[in-house]
DNA sequence: ATAAAGTCTATTTGCTAAGTAGGGTAATGA
DNA sequence: TCATTACCCTACTTAGCAAATAGACTTTAT
């Protein structure tokens, strides 16, 4: 599972690329529109400032704004400074590689084995999405659920 | 990332897949050889006793062993017996299924839309490999190894 | 009987997620 | 300039839970 931190990092993304140069947005607006703790929402936004994918403005007309394309921001490097890892174990991570003190040799470990597997399919499938793919995919499934009324 | 507690069983597990029908191992026996705490492993059989995977048989010449035939044995189960939901957000997933706080219409929701997605493949993935796969998969990296020196 | 082996209940330790509080500081525009 | 707006920073809280340990108890084969 994801961390909450995640969750509402990627959703705060995902409102600042709908604002894509069209000028800063208040962090009172994202919290408010994404339903997000203010508070907490301001310690994300810093370190995603810091990750250097979004920048601020301070003052009177200031905010936060996404200082990458939409469509160069994967959801996998996102989770990936969030959460950590996206293999199942730490012997079976590219990034965050740790040896298991379980076994007598990894190379012959089957668990590892296959868990790395799983894991280059998990970031294979994760890395190709980005911010802008998820807001199309918004706009289809808004297609689709209003021709069911 | 998976609990300690699920990696120590999935190794018990093969630990008794390998000595399948073979009569009782000892608790001390497993912990040794895939070098697990004893308490906690003590634990961790418990519980597949409980799930109905294993069988214990007290007193002398006892100890645990496996009752379901280890090509039944799939990896997504167990996972999810001890680790939770595979998915990585409580509204992407089948079993754990919780309804997300953020979203106005979840249906709409790319992000979940997405998530769904991985969690189908990574499920199907790991429900696929069985106890026995592991096990003959350890004998195949086994070969490679020796085949090196 | 008695040693071997699993069973049960309780407790410890420490970490971390998730969120809160509140004052500080910088930029803006009137 | 100066008040306001809005981000910045440090510290703290709360709760839960992972990971493991301790030790006494019960069952069974010989």
């Amino acid at each position: 599972m994801l961390l909450k931190k995640t969750q509402y990092a990627l959703y705060a993304l995902l409102n600042l690329a709908r604002n894509y140069k069209k000028g800063p947005v208040l962090i009172s607006i994202i919290a408010e529109e994404e339903k997000l703790p203010k508070k907490f929402l301001e310690a994300i936004l810093a370190d995603l400032k810091t990750q250097g994918l979004v920048n601020s403005k301070k003052g009177k007309g200031g905010g936060y704004y996404l200082i990458v394309p939409p469509e160069k921001i994967d959801i996998a490097s996102i989770i990936r400074s969030f959460d950590g890892a996206l293999g199942l174990l730490p012997c079976a991570t590219i990034n965050y590689y740790e040896s298991c003190s379980q076994c007598k040799d990894e190379n012959k470990c089957a668990l590892r084995s296959v868990l790395r597997e799983l894991r280059d399919q998990t970031d294979h499938f994760l890395k190709n999405i980005s911010l802008l793919d998820l807001i199309e995919k918004e706009k289809s499934l808004e297609m689709i659920e209003s021709r069911r009324s």
